[in-house]
DNA sequence: CGATTGAAGGTGCGTGCGCACGCATAGAAT
DNA sequence: ATTCTATGCGTGCGCACGCACCTTCAATCG
């Protein structure tokens, strides 16, 4: 495996460790994103991004959010957020709802039949990540992993 | 933070440590990028992907490169890759150079123009990581993410 | 040898994405 | 009330990216 090179460009390399690490997060980003889509494309007619939505949606209270709660906990962008809602609604599995109170808002929600294509792609996403990613850890690095990025991101959330 | 809630679409939560290391992941990739992005657009006047290759071509003897061989080393796609390479030269970071033995074969050879960008840039970069990710690691972390990012890269290697 | 297979590299093309902006509306200030 | 600032959302736009394909050439086999 490459990414352990030192590449250090002519100085002392007291962070290879840290570079090491980043390195192989992006190289594993990459390449497993890049299966994982295959597979879902291909087995649940569903891009990624969509079932990300969806899972969000589905474990908020009443199955609905707002837009911009949405944009916080995808992975995609806001702007993005709301053009990936609007191919859910055109596909039946969201529909938007005005908020009433304040007309500004906008809900997305769930339906029923957005639910129940949640749950049958889930098996075939819960199987790519285990086969892709998560078989090929042991449960003291999943949890190390999921810890440590999440201190990271704690800190990114400002 | 959010990524440890249990998004079980009505089966048993088995992989949920899988899942939340994948998820962690993701963000984190996402979270990171934007910002290391930024700095290098902004410090350096140069995108990540250019300091991508420029490391690659530096690290290799006599600072020079196949294209296929950079391919698989960087972190883009290969027709990505030949695309950089184009804006290299026309930066004078780099100089195409064909294979006098294969003549389908084409090189990227880093100019000492070049390699003295990386040098430049360096600094910088190797910053970033620090402050937006390695920084907010152990050293232990940091260790057991390589390895365990290793392991499941070298099973994608097929 | 000539023909076939397959590798190396570049390019046309579609597309997913985020940024910057604009519009509508809410809330604060005066 | 009126104005001003801030917030929620959508959208025009440009860009980076990967895929599929094409061309060029090497190597293998008859």
């Amino acid at each position: 495996m490459r990414t352990h090179k030192s590449y250090a460009v002519g100085m002392p390399d007291r962070d290879d460790a840290g570079v090491a690490a980043w390195a192989a997060l992006l190289r594993t980003h990459a390449a497993v994103l890049r299966e994982l889509e295959g597979d879902m494309e291909r087995a649940q007619n569903m891009p990624l991004t969509w079932y990300d939505v969806l899972l969000e949606l589905n474990a908020a209270p009443e199955r609905k959010l707002r837009m911009q709660e949405l944009g916080e906990r995808a992975v995609v962008s806001r702007s993005r957020v709301s053009r990936i809602v609007d191919e859910l609604a055109r596909a039946g599995l969201v529909v938007r709802e005005k908020d009433e109170t304040d007309r500004r808002g906008s809900w997305a929600v769930l339906t029923p039949a957005g639910r129940d294509r949640l749950r049958k792609a889930a098996p075939g996403y819960l199987d790519g990540i285990a086969r892709h990613f998560a078989d090929h850890l042991t449960p003291e690095e999943r949890s190390t992993i999921t810890g440590a990025l999440d201190r990271v991101l704690a800190a990114h959330r400002r």
